[in-house]
Order: C-alpha cells, then structure tokens, then sequence
RNA sequence: GGCCCCAUAGUCUAGCGGUCAGGACGUUGCCCUCUCACGGCAGUAACACGGGUUCGAAUCCCGUUGGGGCUGCCA
C-alpha cells in the first residue's frame, strides 16, 4: 500500500514547451496509474528569469491538455523561510558552510583548471574556515560539504533503466546552497519541496541525472528519505540536436495556435518514448490504463512533426462538426471570422474534417463558404479552355437549382437530417444530368469552379447544400459572367 | 578534456537466447471516386561496427565508433 504521489517542477522562465508537457505527462499518468497525486510545483527561485507570464502560459498550457494538480499549486518563492530553518540546521551540524569567495576568484579557478584540462571544481578555500560575527556581514554563499572519503561515491537507481547509477564523489563539487542574495539553489529547494511534498517518484528530464547525486547526498544530510527517480530521454529535434526554438514551433500555446488538438498532442507525446505494444492511438484514459515505466525508452527521440499531423488528423476526423466549429471559434482572435454555428456550416465542416490535418487548415478551407464573394483567379482559371458548351450548362444548372424542392434546404441542426438532404440532391441532380445526356465527370469542375473558384473543393451536393439556393444562383451568374468576360477579351486577339 | 547515459528502417517503436525481425508515420503503386482528401489493398526500408559467451545472439559481456546530457551563486 504505497501510496503514489509525482509532481511536475517546472521554472517559469519560458513557455511551456513539449519537452516539459512530455515530461508532466508522464509524472501524471504514472500517478494516475497507480491511484496517487500529482502536483504541481512552481520553481521560480531564479528571480531574475522567471516571468509572471510564462507561469501562467505553464499552468493553461497543462490545463489545456487535462494535466491538473491534485493539489494546491507550490510557488517556491513563498517557501523562503522553510528552507532557511532547513539551511540553519545543516550549519548547525557541519554538513554546510559559509564560503566568502569572490565572483572573480571563482571564474580565475574556473578558467585555470579548465586551461589545464581537469574538471572544473571549487578548490574548498573556505571549508573549515570558522567565520566571526564581522565576516559573515560581508557578502557570502553556503555551500555543501561533500564527503570527501577516497572512496566515497553516490549510488541511486534509475526506474528507467532499471539500473544503479554510481558516481564518485570526488566529481561532485561542494555545490552552492544557498546564493549571496540569500535564496536557495535548486538542488537545495527541490529536495525541501520533494521531501516535505511526501513525493515518492521524481520523474524529470535526463538532463537532471547529474544533479540526482547531489540531491541524495542532501535527503541523507537532513535525515529524509530520498524517492524514487526515474531519468526520460529528451526530445530532439529533427537534426538530432536538442529541440529549441530553431526547429519551430517548440511551445504547447504554439500548437494550440496552429490548430492541434490536445489529444493529438496527449497521444503523440506519450509514443514519443512510451509504448504499449502495437497501439498508436491511445485516449488519455487507456495512457492511464496501461502506463508503465519500465515501456519507456532509454533512448532520446527525435520531435516528428509528420506524425503529430497524422494523429490530429485522426482526432480532427472523429470529431462531431458543431464541435469543431467551437474549437476553431475558440483560436480565432479576429471576431469577424468567427464562424456561425449552424447545420450548413456543420456540413461544409464535416466534409472539410477529412481534408484537413489542423484545424487552421480547416478553417482556411471554409474561405469559398464563408466569403460572400469569391475571387477567380487567372492562375486557375487559365488552365481551362471554356467554350460556348459551358454557358449553356450553367444556364441549365442554375434552371436546375431554381428548380428545387426549397424544402430539402430546411434542415434542424442535426446531422442525420442533413445526410437525407444531401442524398436528394444527388438523386435530383443525377437525373438532370443523365435527362440532358450529360455525366458528372465532365461537369462536376466547371460546377466546382462556379462554386468555389478553385480546383479542389468538397463534394458537389453538399456545397449546393451548404451555399442555398440563392448563393448558389448568384455564384452561377458571377461565373457565366466572368466566362463571358474572358471569351470577349480572348475574341479581341 | 572529465564524468554519466544511449544505440532496431528517414522517424517513433515491438522484441527481452531460437521470429520469414512485427506495428505506426513517411514514401511508392493500385483500387474507390465529381476534384482533393478519407478509406481499402500492396510494396519500400532496420538490428552501427569488432570481438567474445552459447549448439544458437537484435537480445548477454567487453571494446570501438557515433549521438546526447552535465561540467553555473540556471533549472
């Protein structure tokens, strides 16, 4: 009966970016797996870089993809006088202390050992130095005593590679505490907060492995017990290098904004390092089902941003159309683009739901129905040779469309109604055509032409639907016009 | 440079001593078809290299190479 509790740490010196989502997720489905508590934990004890904003783009960008603190949110700047009994307590025993050198001297240390190719370490000056009352008033850091025994060495293991990590203490340098300005460092804030959290796994980044010695040397100093730690691969980019903002998009705002849905993300974010056996689609609640650690990869990965498309394609496509309309409402800023929630466009955006990998896609798509004009454009239309044949099929067509039942465009907002609809209008207009002795393969571009101006658009019968009757004349009567307008200007030469 | 970690197709991965090395994205071809998609079918492509251990190695061990991380009074 253990009980489970993980949490997600993250400094609010930038945007939530998918590393960091990757890395909550993981810490919330684990918990959830095992029927514990994730929380969240705001690290902002770098006062100069951490940002309000980014704090709050952290907390939406989690919300946005269903990852919540059980708990109330920590904000570690709030904690300063925890961990200043915890510092008095490690002076109090010898296991840290006051170190008075300068900014300066430690750069010419650095920069001397790193011009002799050893590792770059502080030299321990002020380790058994016993300040007076007049030294400590001038500027100084705390610093850990690192157990210096030959042979000493750190061992904790890793869930991820099920395996025991060992290093040296002699790699391990006497790192800093607490900085001159009196705040904590993160090696120390982080054990504090883990610790008086009741946090059991510590899932994070594999670029915290090194800091892991340093912090189990820190519970056993103060007498907690050290959780569990599980290491994940990082994510690269597609030339195999850390992802960062060169490679594009790298915040979860950012996808939210190119029309990604949160499932796509969840889903493609949990594979990217995780499996369960052949599954690629995966709802948050079957992630929570089957999570395990020991399915985690060892090995970076490399960001595919292909795949993520074809995930949100699939999500896209399962999607009810009026719930569609919502979502895109939802990241559209301009209000005058937002479209109306209605069945003609539900159907336009049914169709258009296959057609379209993001939501912006789709959005762009709807441009031909929501537009009340539509713009011929000589690139495509120069493609097409048009004759005196094509204005008297649209002259027929627009007798046609007069012509129906005004009843069939009279639908409530439900979608099986519609299907009837747009199942009518293809028997109607199947008729008309085989009456005059036309096909459909030969008409149906100049109609789409009419209709929408491009070469692509969806299927005949649902535009006649979607547009009416009256937008669907006045489009026929635009595009005999144009026709003729080109076959003038074409007579002159 | 030092320390730590990693290594199956272009990419994400399954595999956990005996498989025709499986799936997915991508890509190619075909079918469907009013366009484009969707969908269906088929194809393409991988165990980094070298030593061991073993009757047998993608799987275990060692080395090489390659990649990543850390080496801050950042997290």
């Amino acid at each position: 009966m253990n009980n489970i509790k993980t949490r997600f740490a993250p400094s609010p010196t930038g945007y939530l970016h998918i590393g960091g989502a990757r890395t909550a997720l993981f810490n919330y489905v684990y918990a959830k797996h095992n029927g514990g508590k994730f929380v969240l934990r705001i690290e902002d004890t770098d006062l100069e870089r951490s940002e309000k904003i980014f704090e709050e783009d952290i907390i939406e960008s989690l919300k946005w993809l269903s990852i919540i603190s059980d708990e109330e949110i920590i904000r570690q700047s709030n904690r300063l006088e925890i961990y200043g009994s915890y510092i008095d307590k490690l002076l109090k025993e010898g296991k840290a202390y006051y170190c008075f050198c300068s900014k300066e001297l430690l750069e010419e240390d650095r920069n001397r050992l790193i011009a002799e190719n050893k590792k770059p370490m502080y030299a321990g000056r002020c380790r058994e130095l016993k300040p007076g009352e007049e030294l400590l008033k001038t500027p100084h850091v705390i610093r850990f005593k690192v157990n210096r025994d030959s042979s000493a060495s750190t061992v904790f293991k890793d869930l991820i590679r099920n395996q025991l990590i060992s290093v040296d203490n002699k790699e391990i340098d006497d790192f800093v505490l607490v900085r001159e300005d009196g705040i904590p460092t993160y090696n120390f804030a982080v054990v504090i907060d883990d610790a008086l959290s009741g946090i059991t796994c510590v899932i994070r980044g594999d670029d915290h492995v090194s800091n892991t010695p340093k912090q189990i040397m820190l519970y056993n100093a103060l007498g907690f017990n050290a959780p569990e730690f599980a290491h994940v691969s990082m994510i690269l980019g597609q030339d195999g290098k850390r992802l960062s903002k060169r490679h594009g998009a790298t915040s979860v705002n950012q996808y939210k904004k190119e029309g990604f849905l949160p499932e796509a993300l969840v889903n493609y974010l949990i594979r990217l390092g995780w499996s369960h056996g052949n599954d690629e689609i995966l709802s948050m609640e079957e992630i929570i089902k089957y999570f395990d650690l020991k399915n985690i990869s060892k090995s970076a990965a490399i960001f595919n941003t292909e795949k993520l498309l074809w995930l949100n394609s699939h999500y896209i496509k399962s999607k009810d159309p009026f719930i569609l309309i919502g979502l895109i409402n939802d990241i559209t800023d301009d209000s005058q683009s937002r479209l109306n929630v209605d069945i003609k466009t539900a159907a336009i955006v049914d169709s258009l739901k296959s057609r379209s990998k993001t939501l912006v896609e789709l959005r762009q798509k709807l441009d031909f129905f929501v537009n009340e004009t539509i713009e011929y454009k000589p690139q495509v239309m120069n493609e097409f040779n048009f004759n005196e044949n094509d204005l008297v099929f649209l002259k027929s067509f627009k007798e046609f469309i007069l012509g129906l039942d005004d009843k069939i465009f009279i639908k409530e907002n439900a979608l099986e109604s519609l299907k009837v609809s747009i199942e009518s209008i293809k028997n109607e207009f199947n008729d008309f055509l085989s009456k005059k002795g036309w096909t459909m393969k030969e008409k149906a571009m100049l109609i789409r032409l009419a209709f929408a101006g491009e070469k692509v658009s969806p299927p005949i019968y649902e535009i006649i639907f979607a547009l009416g009757k009256e937008r669907c004349v006045k489009r026929i009567e635009l595009f005999s016009g144009y026709l003729s307008s080109i076959k003038i200007y074409n007579s002159k030469f």
